[in-house]
DNA sequence: TGATTCCCGAGTAATTCAGTTGGTTTTAGT
DNA sequence: ACTAAAACCAACTGAATTACTCGGGAATCA
């Protein structure tokens, strides 16, 4: 498992979704709008989380995405993993350094280290990760600017 | 805090360290051999481990690097945060789609779940690492590997 | 003196990041 | 039927990062 800024936009996409999903479908615009990132950026993230059934996208106006599972069965790991696509963890591959079928020493050391961080960040849903403390204020204040000014560039 | 190939190669290096460093300072090529990394790019993880204080470096024929605190006193945190030097986490700065001071759902979100993978990956010690079930096995049989044939180049 | 080691800086091919551009469907509203 | 909104798709791009290499010092020991 990687942790890069990608894994950051899709987990802040994902939240921004789980929090306006009430009212239908959420559009990439508008979670664009919100959180400040590329559209056709969101496009790339969003098409492979489709891919992985986290997300649902309807087209036409109206459209958006929701998401397929509740916030309480979408983890952060899930989100992670889908758009960050885990490389070949070990790099050894069981060639180079590590002859024979014996694991070299890399192998099993990060292959554990990196199930202990996917075990703790599969136990963080969406939902306990919007349910922090601050967060709801600073999305009614998303929210207002929102309503007020949707078409302003900043 | 980010996950990255570096941070592996790091923590990879600084375990060899640990194990091997009762007879004396551990030469880098001693851990390029053994764990099959470009030895230059040893010497530049290990400048960055040297300055936050991790590791001590002796010159000339017999020397090598040291660890400077116990294995029980390293984490994994410790060593990925030398090399990966966290780049300024939130991306926004106050700046963009967050106006005022108020800061942006990305912002507090991440940066709690950071703060979480940091402390999750600051409990694991080197020493927890090294102790791990399959490790030892392959230790010796590393050791012996090197001992047999220290020059071959695979 | 010579070998061994750390130390340092510059360069580099390949890859990844975070987009942009330019489309094509599909659907809703009129 | 027409238009606009939205998902979808693929290719391209500048900038950064990765994982090195290369070429040298500088300290230390035999």
């Amino acid at each position: 498992m990687r942790l890069t800024t990608r894994g950051r936009y899709a987990v802040t996409a994902m939240l921004d979704l789980a929090l306006h999903e009430h009212g239908g479908p959420v559009s990439l615009s508008e979670i664009a709008e919100r959180q400040g990132i590329s559209q056709s950026y969101l496009e790339q993230l969003f098409s492979r989380l489709r891919k992985r059934g986290l997300v649902d996208g309807t087209r036409g106006p109206g459209g958006g995405y929701r998401l397929m599972k509740s916030t309480e069965q979408i983890s952060v790991a899930d989100v992670i993993d889908a758009v960050d696509e885990t490389v070949d963890a070990t790099r050894c591959g069981g060639q180079r350094n590590c002859q024979g079928d014996q694991r070299c020493l890399t192998h099993d050391l990060w292959a554990d280290l990196s199930t202990q961080i996917r075990e703790f960040l599969g136990n963080i849903s969406l939902n306990e990760l919007g349910g922090q403390k601050g967060v709801q204020i600073i999305r009614q204040w998303q929210d207002k600017r929102c309503n007020v000014a949707p078409h302003t560039t900043v």
